[in-house]
RNA sequence: CGGGGCGUAGUAUAUCGGUAGUAUAUCUGUUUUGGGAACAGAAGGGCCGAGUUCGAUUCUCGGCGCCCCGACCA
């Protein structure tokens, strides 16, 4: 894309209403828009990161059998009564609103209800499960406190998986496999090596533990004791003697971190399938339980924790999994040389398949681009100028070094592996 | 929801009970182009309501909004 096209420009001050790094970066390089507290929209770089965050996941829970479906955010009153979260006693951060007849509709925070009352009229044979069901969209939660730019947010945007078994030693091969699946999705996302699978309380509904996966990070609103070794956690919420010695941890080992939950998946049971009456019926003719699970990643969040991470004093180092484009292309001077240079360097990047941002506008000098691209944080880094040419090619620069090197356009494809 | 802070131009800030200033962004022109260029010109502002006052952006009260700490977070 042409950054003389692209409508959103970087803003040299950070807001004045946001402290958090990844409002602040992300505001200032024009990814996001505030439209409220807590409330975010997505301009086109921003969303380009959403979307590849998506694929990646999208692309982890299809591996693992999951299929996608578009849940509603307008959700029917009855449903809710059944398994009594229909209450604000109940459930505190409903957003409800009323349809013109008078009747109360509920704005979804969560959708194991609709999920379990859909898959109702389709399954109710030992033959049409095991199965998972997953959707990307928008959840409200009437937060009394939105804070932390989009890592608290009371619109945003997340990815609910739900399981359903015939027994418990099915639901949790698929538990296991889900999460499994869940450390994929953090690895792609280059925080793999910072996300801990962590023990933590498993609500209200279930005696036993749910799993949060926490990335270390002092944005975080958590504390876990990581074991390092075995490469898992605990929430401080269950840090308790007792508890340790059922998961068969050691103490001594565990060491005190902020993270921030990136992911949480948790045993349902069978308290919703049994509340809205969907079962099914087995071999012999019984009427048995699905034992379900659900498995949420926030996908807004997940970005603000990137941005969080991949940034230094300059503004963001996106990975290349998630960055909205591969290279960014800047062609410096507005003489007719280096033009032609970076519009056929362009095209030809373009045609190999390779994502670009080019930019092309003119009358901007040298260092308000270098800042842009820093800002913005592309991988990769072209610069093609007078100097560049006289050198013998093209600068190519990773955001995350310090100096760049001349490459011609043959060694630059090879090193952007470009697949022809 | 408890506590604290804040609200001035698109953005970021300053001053002041009496003509609201600066930077940046924007527009025009000339020059400039390897780390947020220079000069000249233009346009643009006091969250809402009430009160005090000759006069309020400033003081008081109320509302609304935003940020931070805490509580909350199935």
């Amino acid at each position: 894309m042409k950054q003389s096209q692209l409508f959103t420009k970087t803003k040299k001050e950070s807001p004045a209403d946001e402290i958090s790094k990844n409002a602040e970066l992300l505001i200032k390089g024009g990814f996001i828009h505030k439209e409220m507290a807590g409330v975010y929209a997505f301009l086109p770089l921003g969303l380009r990161v959403i979307e590849k965050i998506k694929t990646i996941i999208r692309e982890e829970m299809n591996a693992v059998g999951g299929q996608e479906v578009y849940m509603t955010t307008l959700q029917p009153r009855d449903i809710w009564e059944k398994t009594d979260r229909w209450d604000d006693k109940k459930v505190d951060n409903w957003f409800k609103t009323k349809l013109k007849n008078g009747e109360e509709v509920g704005v979804g925070l969560t959708h194991e209800e609709p999920i379990v009352d859909a898959l109702g009229g389709y399954v109710s044979s030992y033959r049409d499960l095991p199965v998972s069901i997953y959707q990307i969209q928008n959840k409200f939660r009437n937060e009394l406190r939105a804070k932390s730019g989009i890592l608290r947010g009371r619109e945003f945007m997340m990815k609910d998986m739900y399981s359903f078994a015939r027994t418990e030693e099915e639901h949790l091969k698929i538990y296991e496999e889900v999460a499994q699946a869940y450390h994929r999705v953090y690895r792609r996302l280059g925080i793999g090596h910072i996300t801990y699978r962590t023990y933590a309380d498993g609500g209200i509904f279930t005696k036993k533990f749910s799993d949060e996966f926490q990335t270390i990070s002092g944005v975080g609103e958590d504390t876990i004791y990581v074991d390092e070794e075995k490469n898992i956690a605990v929430n401080k919420e269950i840090y308790t003697d007792e508890n340790l010695a059922k998961l068969g941890l050691d103490k001594a080992k565990l060491v005190e971190k902020r993270a921030i939950e990136v992911g949480n998946i948790f045993p349902l049971e069978s308290k919703y399938t049994d509340a809205l009456g969907v079962y099914y019926t087995d071999e012999h003719g019984e009427k048995k339980s699905i034992i379900s699970g659900c498995y949420g990643i926030g996908v807004s969040r997940t970005m603000g924790v990137l941005a969080e991470i991949f940034s230094d004093d300059n503004g963001l180092m996106w990975p290349e999994s998630v960055a909205p484009f591969h290279v960014h292309l800047l062609v410096l001077g507005d003489k007719e040389e280096p033009q032609k240079a970076a519009d056929k360097l362009y095209a030809d990047l373009v045609k190999k398949g390779i994502e670009v941002l080019f930019d092309d506008r003119t009358g901007v000098s040298a260092g308000e681009k270098f800042a842009d691209a820093d800002l913005l944080g592309m991988p990769y880094r072209v610069v093609v100028s007078e100097r560049s040419l006289k050198d013998g090619g093209y600068e190519v620069k990773k955001r995350t070094e310090e100096k760049g090197k001349i490459v011609t356009e043959d060694e630059l494809l090879k090193l952007l592996k470009a697949k022809s």
